[in-house]
DNA sequence: GCATTGACTAGGG
DNA sequence: GCCCTAGCCAATG
């Protein structure tokens, strides 16, 4: 199948939003899922300039369980997380699992 | 179509 | 354990 940009950024809004309560993902996981490893980066953009309420971009978290940002307020994040059952403290995610991301339409 | 930006990651100091 | 540097990818102007 064409991989379009377009079409890339929409896989990386599927992974997310399958991505359940109480569960987090590296933006290196989701960018592998949507079939592009190397494009964590990008992810990360696509994030912030699709601002979509459906998903739960902040399940997504960066390597190391860093927080990595949110839309202007990575304190917001946090506190979502810890609501959502995930421990964080020192501005880090503790004990996250790795999901296994994929997409399956 | 090119240049800049950005919610990243891994490695080295 | 933290700061800096280099590399990669897509979106935006």
């Amino acid at each position: 199948m064409a991989l379009k940009t377009s079409d890339f950024a929409a896989r990386v809004r599927s992974v997310v939003r399958r991505i359940p309560r109480g569960r987090v993902a590296t933006y290196g996981d989701v960018a592998a899922a949507a079939g592009r490893p190397r494009a964590h980066r990008a992810v990360g953009n696509i994030m912030r300039t699709c601002r979509d309420t459906s998903i739960p971009c902040h399940r997504v978290i960066a390597a190391g369980g860093k927080l990595g940002g949110y839309a202007g307020d990575t304190h917001t994040k946090r506190a979502r997380l810890m609501a959502e059952g995930v421990l964080v403290s020192g501005g880090r995610v503790r004990g996250f699992k790795k999901l296994r991301l994929k997409i399956e339409d």
